[in-house]
RNA sequence: GCGGGUGUGGCGGAAUGGUAGACGCGGCAGACUCAAAAUCUGUUUCCGCAAGGAGUGUCGGUUCGAGUCCGACCACCCGUACCA
């Protein structure tokens, strides 16, 4: 009889509508259960959802899934991160209003999203341009602007002097601006702030209790932070202007302090700003360090330059020894004290400067046994050299690294020379954006009062819709009527502030909203005290470090200022960082000889051999999708057509045309073979390479289960089988395996010990009451996976209620165990036979068996055993 | 530049310091078929007829034993504070 085939197409829909009619996804805060918060980054509603996108819900799905079948009350909420610049490009290019713009993605990214059958709550739903959620944020703004927690002071942004408008360090192209290609330069500006460096300290020390967060995250974080200790001191200046009489210096280095060359300020330094006003020469200087993007990579990658200020500043430890003072544009204002002493024969960025501009290089310590010998290039010794100091100052000795920075800190100290100081990299978070399409923030500029909070009873402060993009800039600065307001202090007309708020605000406490989203103030104590925290919160690495943890800082301000308890001042229990979805690259080139790239979908990729080929599908008569892949290959060896390029794999994005529509996937498979191809394969951190291929094989592997169903489905009752005892051990190994794999995040061995387990019950000989059983077990452990076809299996082999809300099953303990256990017998490490032992057997009777053995006794052909290892349950290694 | 990560067959990958290549794709062979598709079975790291040898980015080290630990390097990816 032909097995009945599996039809997606109408068995999904079904299954949808039987979990949205039974309210199996909404949460209740009086669900009896114990909670648990899974959550997956939200979206940015682009309009399209994108296979990184499936993934990352797909892995939040089946923690979700897998959690509810182990007893949770499960929360796992989504929404949308819906303010940002693409809105505003949109707006640019084709003239639609941001807000419309954005509904319509929105509305339409929900329709791609529910056809993959998420377990979500979507009633908790909201999108952070709703005034019900900005405006809640404007509120908090007012909270923390009152705690102390925010603040406004100068600070740099790209500018576009042609436009005449802020551009984000996205828009800077190679230093020039993405539209006017006019040559970028830093401009100051005065902004708010939050305080996130007050909190420095305890953001660092806390990562060591996120346990549950992956390694590399906290390292991440902890060299973001960028505790130092150091020493900071002052220079007596001669030359200087009035009021610099000082120079006040940072130094991680004080051990190098005898290796000073020279000393450097930033372009941004007092200093510097009061020379430029007298001196043309350094203002050009400085016009110059000006030019170009404001981002670290540009500032650091970009060429080092440097200018003489001809003032000096005396060596502390010896009042002959002047170091010339440089203003050079690698020295950044935001760090220590904007000004550092360059010691070039222990730093290479130092030694690079003091080489192009002529300096000395004196070494400080150098290898034992090496003379002091000019350098090729800065010395720092490795961990196990030991060094010979020849230039150093009393109480460094032999010592490097740490110990050395500390006893030179100790030694200045007692002798007067500034003092130890602890340093954070961490710089305070600017949060001024000059856009519309973000949170307002809600202070208002009086010419008497200064800057005023806006009164809460006003909030939110809307932004308004009728805006216009059809020149560069803030159409908020330009709106006829917004701005214009009164000043809650003193009544008088006054005018709104009109940056709106950094896109990370909005993301740095929606899962706290999630807890009561529809709440009138921010949160509900109750509600917040009960489902946070987060315990599985997952999303892309390329968010380890902002996103992370400006989120870690507010959930701190927000604590402070009384909108969440002490317990959710780090929000998430666990972390999970996902890879990315990538495709291979088709491209061929113009008559120009420029790249042209080519979707998936209009590309014919196959193997000849080994050696992958891809040609246009549009290249040829339509019937070439008919063809073999060996007619095909004689076509390519004909020369009948033009191969096109194949690129190694790279993250999907619309410019390279590397992009499969999961929606076209869904279509053709449905959502289950997705989601499973999405979990199979690659280790869920890593990167995956969707292939055709791949999502075929996952289609065909859950159409070989339906089948399988269905032959059991078909066998006669009371059917008796040689192999029950085997299939309820392999069960109780799967049961096992697949737990493991999805509580460790290891999805895609899940999915093989269930690619085993289908291929076990398939080949097994079981009574039918066994084979039922089999497959029902099976359909429950894919069921986070694959949940439309697991239920179509439940409810086919009698499954009681739905298989979503079947308790997970539990493996006996007493089928894992093997009795026999299956050693390799290893000649100086190089495996040469193999022994079967009963597992509990000692191991001198194990040895006794392996030297009996008649291979081993061959290998070793008389030469006498050195010694034996016995490992028991793993391997016996005879050395000779 | 700086910080972090990754590197294993033709491909995606598996492997508490203990049999390298589970599972899947692709390939090859076979069954079924007039034929093809679909499906099923077998096989598949490389070299070698075999015996055997080599092999986890490169070089070196620790160990009875290294993909795994240590040191140096190479390549690629992510982040770099206004992309989200």
């Amino acid at each position: 009889m032909r097995p009945e085939r599996y039809n997606a197409k109408e068995a999904e829909p079904k299954w949808r509508k039987v979990w949205a009619e039974r309210e199996l996804f909404r949460t209740r805060n009086e669900d009896p259960r114990p909670k648990y918060y899974v959550l997956e980054m939200f979206p940015y509603p682009s309009g399209r959802i994108h296979m990184g996108h499936v993934r990352n819900y797909t892995m939040g799905d089946v923690v979700a899934r897998f959690k509810a079948a182990c007893g949770f009350s499960v929360l796992h909420p989504m929404g949308w991160d819906a303010f940002g610049m693409p809105a505003e490009n949109a707006a640019m290019e084709r003239g639609v209003n941001p807000g419309i713009w954005t509904r319509q993605n929105i509305a339409d990214m929900k329709d791609q999203m529910k056809p993959l059958g998420f377990s979500l709550d979507w009633t908790r739903e909201f999108a952070t341009c709703d005034p019900e959620y900005y405006g809640q944020q404007q509120s908090m703004f007012l909270d923390m602007l009152a705690a102390g927690l925010i603040y406004r002071k100068a600070a740099m942004v790209n500018w576009d002097p042609v436009d005449m408008t802020v551009l984000a360090n996205e828009q800077v192209i190679d230093g020039k601006g993405w539209r006017s290609g006019a040559p970028v330069e830093r401009r100051e500006l005065t902004q708010w702030f939050f305080k996130i460096s007050d909190y420095s300290g305890e953001l660092l020390e806390a990562l060591d209790h996120l346990t549950n967060w992956p390694d590399k995250v906290r390292l991440m974080q902890a060299n973001w932070i960028g505790k130092s200790r150091g020493l900071q001191f002052a220079f007596a200046t001669r030359g200087a202007p009035d009021g610099f009489d000082r120079l006040e210096v940072y130094t991680t280095r004080p051990d190098t302090l005898m290796g000073a060359s020279f000393a450097a300020i930033s372009p941004d330094h007092p200093l510097a700003k009061q020379l430029e006003r007298h001196d043309p020469k350094i203002a050009a200087f400085v016009a110059e360090c000006r030019r170009g993007g404001t981002s670290a990579e540009a500032i650091e990658t970009g060429e080092k330059l440097g200018l003489d200020t001809g003032i000096t500043v005396v060596h502390p430890f010896d009042s002959a020894w002047e170091l010339p003072v440089y203003i050079a544009n690698f020295i950044l204002m935001d760090y220590g004290t904007g000004a550092i002493f360059g010691c070039p024969a222990h730093d290479q960025r130092d030694f690079e400067f003091a080489t192009k501009y002529g300096l000395a290089i004196p070494s400080v310590f150098v290898a034992e046994g090496a003379d002091d010998a000019p350098l090729a290039e800065a010395f720092a010794p490795m961990k196990s050299e030991r060094v010979c100091y020849i230039r150093g100052f009393a109480g460094e000795k032999v010592q490097t690294g740490d110990a050395a920075v500390t006893a030179a800190i100790a030694h200045c100290e007692s002798v007067g020379v500034g003092r130890g100081v602890t340093n954070y990299r961490l710089r305070d978070w600017g949060l001024s954006r000059q856009r519309y399409w973000g949170c307002p923030i809600p202070v208002i500029h009086c010419a008497t009062c200064g800057v005023v909070p806006e009164g809460k009873a006003n909030l939110p402060v809307r932004l308004p819709d009728d805006v216009t993009f059809d020149r560069p800039g803030n159409p908020l600065d330009r709106h006829p009527t917004w701005a214009a307001t009164t000043c809650p202090k003193c009544g008088a007309a006054a005018r709104r502030e009109t940056d709106t708020m950094d896109t990370f605000v909005d993301s740095s406490w929606y899962f706290a909203r999630f807890t009561a989203p529809h709440a009138a103030t921010p949160t509900l104590a109750e509600d917040a005290a009960y489902w946070m925290n987060v315990d599985q919160y997952i999303g892309g690495v390329e968010h380890a470090i902002l996103h992370l943890l400006y989120s870690r800082f507010f959930a701190r301000a927000m604590h402070k200022t009384g909108h969440l308890p002490v317990s959710a001042i780090e929000p998430f229990n666990a972390l999970f960082t996902q890879g990315m979805v990538t495709h291979e690259i088709y491209q061929s080139r113009d008559a120009a000889g420029r790249p042209v790239y080519h979707l998936p979908e209009d590309v014919l990729r196959f193997n000849i051999g080994h050696e992958p080929v891809a040609f246009l599908r549009a290249q040829h008569a339509t019937d070439l999708t008919e063809m073999t892949e060996s007619q095909l290959a004689e076509l390519r060896i004909a020369a009948a057509s033009t191969p096109i390029d194949i690129v190694p794999s790279a993250k999907m994005s619309k410019s390279k045309k590397n992009v499969v529509d999961p929606m076209n996937i869904i279509a053709s498979f449905g959502a289950d073979t997705a989601r499973w191809f999405v979990m199979s394969d690659s280790p869920p951190e890593r990167d995956v390479e969707w292939t055709s291929s791949g999502a075929e094989a996952a289609f065909k592997h859950l159409s070989r289960v339906w089948a399988l169903c269905d032959r059991i489905g078909q066998m006669p009752v009371g059917h008796v089988g040689r192999d029950d005892a085997d299939i309820a051990r392999a069960a109780a190994r799967a049961v096992k395996d697949v737990t493991q794999g999805i509580e460790g995040f290891a999805f895609n061995k899940a999915i093989a010990k269930l690619y085993e387990f289908t291929s076990a019950i398939s080949r097994a000989d079981g009574s039918t009451d066994a084979m039922k059983q089999a497959i029902r077990t099976l359909a429950q452990l894919m069921q986070p996976m694959t949940p439309h076809l697991s239920e179509s299996i439940w409810a086919y082999q009698g499954g009681v209620g739905l298989c979503a809300q079947a308790p997970w099953p539990k493996a006996d303990p007493a089928l894992l165990i093997d009795d026999s256990v299956t050693l390799p017998i290893q000649i100086n490490g190089k495996r040469r036979a193999e022994i079967s032992v009963p597992k509990d057997m000692p191991a001198s009777e194990i040895e006794k068996l392996a030297l009996a053995h008649e291979d081993v006794v061959k290998f070793l052909a008389g030469q006498p055993v050195k010694k034996i290892i016995v490992v028991p349950g793993r391997i016996i290694n005879v050395v000779v």
